[in-house]
DNA sequence: CTGAAAGCGCTAACAT
DNA sequence: ATGTTAGCGCTTTCAG
């Protein structure tokens, strides 16, 4: 087993509350002896057990982090911003993929098997937003992305209906008119691919065009053969589409796979637009047009609310709705030809 | 505060040993108490205090995960399945980000600031194996890729040299004799691309090929613009290669990204191969040749592995080096034409 | 400036 | 089958 402060304390020749001083930096502490203390710690190379602290404070300094799934290169960015942002606040984060399982999301937010995190950021996928903040209480929790419905919990995100209906709006003025959406998930209570549809239509009925089903495909998940599959669907049904946005650079990805298998030249014959602004759309060929959300203000907001949560005295903070800046990143899927 | 195992002993008229038993379903309780106990449990909303039960059991039953970046496909995808693969196990996994710094890998593996994980899964990038293994000490640890050097830890891997080697020996039977490569870190120790370095020459002299430095190009780090970078240097000084092998598929779709800017054909003026099999490769135009690892074995051999030295009551295992298979993906980046 | 001791919530040996 | 209790390693109040 390894060394513990008593041990420390022993082979110093001090008390367990002197060790706990030269350790924290909490109270003064004579030289020679906080010398005599620290080499004492470093013959026995004491660490102190952070159960032990956790158990003391109350508090664990590890907040969870749900996302889908981690394999997804919009997370993927996300998370290691997060991380990097907890550090900075000496939290550390455990990470739990959701899979998009209803269950899954559940099981995180109750806490089954256990108390652990001193909060919770989750992208919430299967569960509607009501169900998420009534699991919770009385954990601290921050939602990216969804919507909270009365303001049950810190949100933070983009402006989706406003994003959604400049990408579109973009498409719209380079002369295209049968402009495409690839992303709905109507199975799914979706609030993020709900409001970016409202977006996507709203900006066409504005150019005058009345939104038509046969445009909207939907998709199961979010993988670039997903994007794939409907940019295939949405060509086989004769929607002769002449741009297409996607509710996600992956998406947007596949779509441009198939146009590519299909023959089609994008931008020329079918410009696309996708969301996230993910690294691999600056080096795809062609580059893609992307609606780029600020991720570094999404992480640094989301640890700020739940470090407001967390520390504060007061447990009837009103609930924060945060909307993080986003703007359109144009590239060569949407050129001007 | 939440509610204690002492509260529901109290609401159910029961002794905390009971009430331990019932969670833990570690002792026969009579069904009539057991109902009782439930009933209390669920009125309180009670959960155990996991820092109170990790200090008891000298375990907390977590795992930690340190890359050097999860904004990373290879690492996101190969996190996603340790951290699946730990949830199996009933682990918990928090994520390190050491953004290639030594000083992050060693504080990371001493445990600065208190010991909360079980043990350590790390894919080393600035430190030597031998400093790693020194340092963790008594901390099991798996390593990633890097061949600790006495067998000190245990060690999960593809065959690098045998990769690499496989994925030149391709190129060559396409007819190809100029053969690039783009991946070389001689100023880190990076021990994983310099086999890979080996695989590639040993390739060509068994080729009648010998190697030529102006075909090796390195790199400070293994993104996408770096790879981009190394082929346009590469092209700048008339090495005019007719193959590529990049140590990695991000440098590899960089590779393609400057081939496409500078207006060559692939396969056809140059084929390109990539080590990872990330997603992105099977959606990139042309979609890209490339050494696929087992990820799913890496994953689940080295939560074994750790699952060995955390629970075996004798601490003199031999370190295991653990080979797992991969296999060459030909794709559209070096199909023959 | 330092020592003694209580107690955080839980489990398990011991007792009934 | 269930109750009682010591103690995991740490911080912190209370004394000195």
């Amino acid at each position: 087993m390894s060394s513990s402060l008593k041990d420390v304390a022993a082979r110093a020749g001090v008390s367990a509350r002197t060790v706990s001083n030269v350790v924290n930096g909490s109270a003064r502490v004579a030289p020679e002896t906080r010398r005599r203390v620290q080499e004492a710690i470093d013959e026995l190379g004491y660490r102190p057990n952070l159960a032990a602290r956790s158990l003391r404070a109350g508090r664990t300094g590890i907040i969870g982090l749900a996302i889908p799934e981690l394999h997804s290169p919009y997370f993927a960015e996300l998370a290691g911003l997060l991380v990097d942002e907890a550090r900075r606040r000496s939290w550390t984060v455990v990470i739990d993929q959701t899979r998009g399982g209803a269950e899954a999301e559940r099981r995180l937010l109750t806490g089954d098997g256990g108390r652990v995190m001193d909060g919770l950021i989750i992208s919430p996928w299967a569960l509607p937003a009501e169900d998420i903040t009534a699991a919770a209480r009385p954990l601290p929790v921050v939602l990216l992305g969804e919507r909270s419905p009365h303001g049950l919990a810190d949100r933070v995100a983009v402006d989706n209906v406003a994003a959604a209906d400049e990408a579109t709006a973009h498409l719209l003025s380079l002369g295209r008119r049968r402009v495409a959406a690839i992303g709905l998930q109507p199975h799914l209570r979706n609030g993020t691919a709900e409001l970016r549809a409202e977006g996507y239509r709203a900006a066409l009925r504005r150019a005058g065009i009345a939104p038509r089903p046969a445009w909207e495909r939907p998709v199961t998940a979010l993988h670039r053969s997903d994007g794939a599959r409907a940019m295939a669907e949405l060509l086989d049904a004769g929607a002769e589409p002449d741009a297409v946005f996607a509710f996600s650079d992956e998406l947007a990805l596949g779509a441009l796979h198939t146009a590519h298998e299909r023959g089609l030249r994008v931008p020329q014959d079918v410009a696309v637009v996708g969301f996230d602004d993910i690294e691999d759309g600056r080096f795809s060929h062609p580059t893609l047009t992307t609606v780029s959300p600020d991720k570094g203000q999404i992480a640094a907001r989301a640890l700020q609310c739940l470090a407001d949560r967390i520390y504060s005295p007061r447990h009837d903070l009103p609930a924060a709705d945060l909307t993080v800046p986003h703007r359109l990143v144009v590239r060569g899927s949407s050129a001007t030809v």
